[in-house]
DNA sequence: TGACATACATAGAACCTCAATGCATCATGC
DNA sequence: GCATGATGCATTGAGGTTCTATGTATGTCA
């Protein structure tokens, strides 16, 4: 069980990086971050998609509707500059944080 | 300006990582900290003492007081098993976040 | 004596999170 | 046809968290 600030406090950057590999709907990106963890974060829709629209009211990403392959509606996101900001920012602060929290551990 | 989402996320991860180089005090985990981070992470007594407070309510550590080379009255804390163990949870847990991370920025 | 550094504490305003629940629709099996 | 599961998106508000602002205290130095 993930710890929840760590889960809150990783979300948008997970997002932001995974449309940097292309425009992703929300069902998507939360089989993309399982995998990418081993299954061990499973984000639910409840926690996603308030993410998500918190991130296009900011300017972040936008979305449009595209039906899927079946003829299912799908709302795609895709990356902004202003998420490409906030992404170089956060990626920043991370490593930061990592080379701190890697000399407390030794690790090299 | 570090996001105040990961500053939450690893408090208690500094905290409980300077802890293991040896009993500490609050005054002196702020300036450990702000080196680390090269300034760019100030915490203030605001911030801190009431993560203190919740790791010793949560048995992560324990505290003692103890008078200052100078006289001046000092509490330290000290990491417990508890917080020991917590540690190596949140540890985990960083490197599997920072693994996927690397993943979407190819960072090997 | 005043300024500054050193030291710990706490209330509560402000903010955030996401579980729970809802609705929709396609594929599959009986 | 109906049930089930997978695939999709949405929203509210109970519950929880954070840390600013403010307080008190005390040693050093000019």
């Amino acid at each position: 069980m993930f710890e929840k600030d760590l889960v809150a406090a990783t979300s948008r950057t997970f997002i932001l990086s995974i449309l940097t590999e292309g425009d992703s709907y929300g069902y998507e990106i939360i089989q993309h971050v399982a995998a990418l963890t081993h299954d061990e974060l499973i984000w639910t829709d409840g926690m996603l998609y308030p993410v998500l629209h918190r991130l296009e009211d900011s300017g972040c990403v936008r979305s449009y509707w595209q039906p899927s392959s079946t003829g299912r509606k799908r709302k795609y996101y895709a990356l902004t500059d202003t998420g490409r900001a906030e992404l170089e920012e956060r990626k920043r602060q991370w490593h930061l944080t990592n080379d701190a929290l890697s000399v407390l551990w030794r690790n090299p």
